[in-house]
DNA sequence: TGAGAAAGTAAGTGCTTACTTACTTTCTGA
DNA sequence: TCAGAAAGTAAGTAAGCACTTACTTTCTCA
């Protein structure tokens, strides 16, 4: 918290308006993630953007309007996890490890390339922020349909438990997620588990089947 | 956040300090569950206690004192939740179902009456506190252990599938604390799912089964 | 009953915060 | 080539922050 001072962004000179507001808003990102909204001062974000204060307060009139955008940034951008396309086909062919085991890694792989925005997620959630009432609108909500959805269909055709749907994509989502959690908020040093995604994905997959 | 001041502790004019002590830290508590360490000011915490700044500042030399305060009281409080206490005879009964029966109504149950301080880890994991680097030492690696050794002796005795019993703790306290977290943090409303705690144990008993 | 200890406060201190103003430097195109 | 627009800054400002000082009120027990 005392370190890692000065633009690791790039510091290239003069910028035009619309690049200087992505990287302000990245390096925001980056801040807001580690130390939330209010451990995070405009300052600092100037700072490690390399330009004045100033700068920061015309791109953004004020510090909310800052995180504000990232809802707007993260809306747009198409970065968005997609399990359809993880396992869209497996469904198709009614393979229900692979579904399960697939979800499972594409979850595990994507947070641990965005820990940052999990982080950001957590933090938001925490703080009554609006973006973590759009990420579940935009997420949950959706991923609870899709995958209940196949689970109510494969239990009419008497291959599945008659369990409710939703119960078992809270059980497995909850697996997913408190594995990444664990391993990029409780216990980064792995001493409680250390496993690679595939056996984890493994052995979820399998527990759920 | 702008309503709500006005202490509604008890008021009562003049405290012991043990008793004064006490009841800045249980306010502390409660802020800190809200708003995180650095979103609570020591002003809100005088005015929601009843007294002037000064006198927080007499019981608590630094605001950080106050934070790891928490700790201690937490730390000798013998409120901690006791899985063993919770499971116990049905393990000796080694009845499987009612193991994880028990264990995800204990759970669920503790996690509700208890939400702030499930928030509150929640802040100091994500602030890099120690608060939370305790819970886990002295609760989740002791939980892993316990519920893991059962797991791994029912293995022996060939009841159990053969994985990992410490993955298959964590998919288990991961449907357990994702489904809490849910209820107080992304979804209070219920949208996604709204089932009572013994539809959900019941539910997550039978998969992990 | 009165002195000393403990509980309490009002009004600071200096520093940090989000945000502004008035100004300079650099780019661009008619 | 030069005017004006856009990118940039230095140096503020008022409010808020953690924390202190010097003082008053209330309890307690020899």
């Amino acid at each position: 918290m005392i370190k890692e001072l000065e633009t690791n962004e790039a510091t290239t000179g003069r910028m035009s308006g619309d690049e200087r507001r992505r990287q302000i808003l990245s390096v925001a990102i980056k801040l807001f993630s580690k130390h939330g909204f209010s451990g995070t001062t405009t300052k600092r974000i100037a700072q490690e953007a390399g330009v004045s204060e100033a700068m920061v307060f015309r791109h953004f009139a004020t510090k909310k309007e800052l995180y504000s955008a990232i809802l707007d940034q993260k809306a747009c951008e198409g970065s968005a996890p997609n399990p359809f396309v993880w396992v869209g086909d497996a469904m198709a062919n009614k393979d229900d490890r692979e579904v399960f085991y697939r979800m499972a890694m594409g979850a595990l792989g994507h947070h641990e390339q965005d820990q940052e925005f999990m982080r950001l997620l957590f933090h938001s959630a925490l703080e009554g922020h609006e973006l973590a009432e759009m990420f579940v609108d935009q997420n949950l909500v959706p991923l609870y349909d899709f995958l209940g959805g196949y689970i109510s269909q494969r239990q009419a055709e008497g291959v599945f438990r008659l369990i409710e749907p939703r119960l078992i994509v809270r059980a497995f989502v909850g697996m997913l997620i408190h594995h990444s959690l664990n391993n990029t908020l409780w216990d980064k040093k792995r001493k409680i588990l250390n496993v690679s995604n595939e056996e984890a994905a493994n052995a979820f997959a399998d527990i759920i089947l």
